[in-house]
DNA sequence: TGCATTTATGATAGCGCTACCATCGACTTG
DNA sequence: CAAGTCGATGGTAGCGCTATCATAAATGCA
């Protein structure tokens, strides 16, 4: 059993080697796992002896490796998010407020985005949970079998958000599009609008267009009224110009349409300015309203009705419950899945007429 | 030298362990390093002996750690990325490409947002580095001097993006924002408007913003014409509102005023709104510019003169070029600071007149 | 004062993977 | 046919950190 010699070349070139937690410890004439104890708060360290550590450690410019950190301590500092989409102003703000609130606790936000296409989707997941996050975000309600799989083997906390699935994975932090939509369209019914058209992507499942929609037509449902006049683009996300470019299909369909109910403020956006360009005025001949309550809805003339949805409490509400995880976790506690609604109501304006109309005015046009 | 007994509490519980390479290598009846290699593209493994290999480790559902294997191989598979705003669909775009373009190497982008806070930049990027990232992306010109420092040490290829720093810090992938804002403003001294107003951010150096007035200023001084005409916000980002509200100060300060030219298309459009709310003609009666070429901008009526950028090729190419130094570096080489440019043009739309004005006609309101 | 308890620090052995070198057999070549 | 070459696989020793246990010193309590 003869000893094989020692390795002769080191494995990073010796003239260069970057800082090591050892090279501290020996700077501050401490062991190595002071140092280690010195950078985390909460460990046992005396006072002089932290103070003295963390100098060194400043004065040497010691970034700590938390690959390493990771792998030792189990615990990769990493929060997974899928987004369906990174172009889009509200996840923009919660997976900003998200990554605010946990940075605090020394966690980073791993962002994906899927563009609603479920292969990606899960070859995205993946990649993400070879990082061993510590918890994974969903900004979807479906998912196809082999993502399922995936989370569930990965054995991690899940937080669905800007959903309320009927079927949770985990954690849920959101609201009802379905309730939401269902309420915009009511306040609309209860002004006297009586001929609705919706305008939204194809799916008619997992997305929260296909929710929103689904809200919209049960309202004019239980009011009695037309809930057939559906225009569908292709998938989401549906743009201004896709807005803009809808309008004429649906003057054409449905010439008497009173009210154009959209997926998304964007694509509202698209609508009213189209109409201003054909010379339609909103809200006397048409009315339009989105969802989302986006910056474009506030500024542009007539300013649209909506539904204000606080993206950015999503987001920090998210970062909460994770901590909290965190910390229970580290109690050797579990958490119960948490559903954490957030308000998202009707807001009515200029693209929206508020006193009731005379019918049919649009039809003479 | 009496041996201390083994560690007798494995650091995970072995009930709900997670799946190894070792466990895969064992029941697949090879070696773990066997299982390493089959894993990776371009290691040497026979055929047969790899499709059996990722058989079992798709039977099983294994996902490798990859905080074991950056930690082992040198190798974070991490590209760090700062940006100073996630609500921005020109840094979504090119986040989202270059996530894109560096996928298929296994690679990830982690994102930090700065908000423009320059104490805040240096604190993600240190924590950015903790993770021991192969490139760092920067989408700012100015940096302090401890996150220059920062940067130094960590010894990592840096990319500019977004811009063409005078003393780049390694490679660049952008667009010069003077000139291309001195080339919008040129155009339109061209179509004669002669009383320009600038709208922007306060700052005035180290941001995009900054870069674009002065490039608007050159143009206007270069053909004699009055350059103080000035409106600034606080700290960008500059939002489609502080746009809408400058312009009553604007009207006030310089009645005469012929063409806004602003920091950006959102800031733009809220301009023009707020000149329709008002009852003004656009470009009749005022002409507006912004840059950026956003989706608003096509959408709006009249849509927006701007420049068109092309956010996806900065990500997709700085993606390419990731990968370049990567390869190169697995040769053992290292590549020139490379500086690559894409293109950034005037597209003159309805906000501005194509024909030659009348002078004045502004100031007669 | 003596003993239990707490506090501060250290030594050791992994975390799960890959770099490096070694080995072995098959194949080429003069 | 010996010697070299190459392709496939394996053994070992880390990568840089932290969990765990051990130990020494300080403190509390009767």
């Amino acid at each position: 059993m003869a000893n094989r010699p020692k390795r002769t070349v080191p494995r990073r070139p010796a003239g260069k080697r970057r800082l090591r937690m050892s090279d501290v410890a020996q700077a501050a004439g401490v062991s190595p796992i002071t140092v280690s104890r010195s950078l985390r708060e909460n460990s046992p360290v005396a006072r002089d002896t932290r103070e003295h550590v963390l100098r060194v450690v400043k004065d040497l410019g010691y970034v700590p490796d938390q690959l390493a950190s990771g792998l030792a301590s189990q615990r990769s500092g990493v929060i997974a998010t899928m987004v369906p989409s990174l172009n889009n102003p509200h996840f923009a703000d919660t997976v900003g407020a998200l990554s605010t609130a946990v940075a605090p606790a020394g966690l980073q936000v791993l962002i994906a985005h899927t563009e609603y296409d479920d292969a990606k989707e899960r070859q995205l997941l993946e990649m993400m949970l070879r990082r061993r996050p510590e918890a994974v975000v969903l900004t979807y309600d479906g998912h196809d079998k082999s993502t399922l799989q995936l989370i569930e083997n990965a054995d991690v906390p899940t937080i669905q958000i800007w959903e309320t699935p009927a079927k949770p994975l985990g954690h849920v932090v959101g609201f009802s599009n379905v309730d939401a939509a269902a309420a915009l369209a009511q306040r609309l019914i209860d002004q006297g609008y009586t001929r609705f058209c919706l305008l939204g992507e194809a799916a008619d499942r997992n997305t929260r267009g296909a929710a929103r929609r689904s809200g919209f037509r049960r309202a004019l449902k239980r009011a009695g009224l037309d809930d057939s006049r559906i225009v569908r683009f292709t998938r989401p996300p549906i743009t201004m110009q896709q807005g803009a470019r809808a309008l004429p299909e649906i003057l054409d369909r449905w010439p008497d349409t009173e009210v154009v109910l959209c997926v998304s403020d964007p694509c509202a956006f698209g609508v009213q300015a189209e109409a201003q360009r054909l010379g339609i005025d909103v809200p006397q001949q048409l009315a339009v309203a989105g969802f989302g309550d986006f910056d474009v809805s506030r500024v542009s003339v007539p300013d649209l009705t909506t539904v204000a949805v606080d993206a950015s409490a999503i987001g920090r509400l998210t970062g909460e419950l994770i901590l909290e995880l965190r910390e229970a976790q580290a109690r050797g506690a579990t958490l119960e899945p948490q559903t954490v609604l957030v308000p998202a109501s009707p807001i009515l304006r200029g693209s929206t007429s508020t006193r009731r109309r005379a019918r049919g005015k649009r039809g003479e046009r």
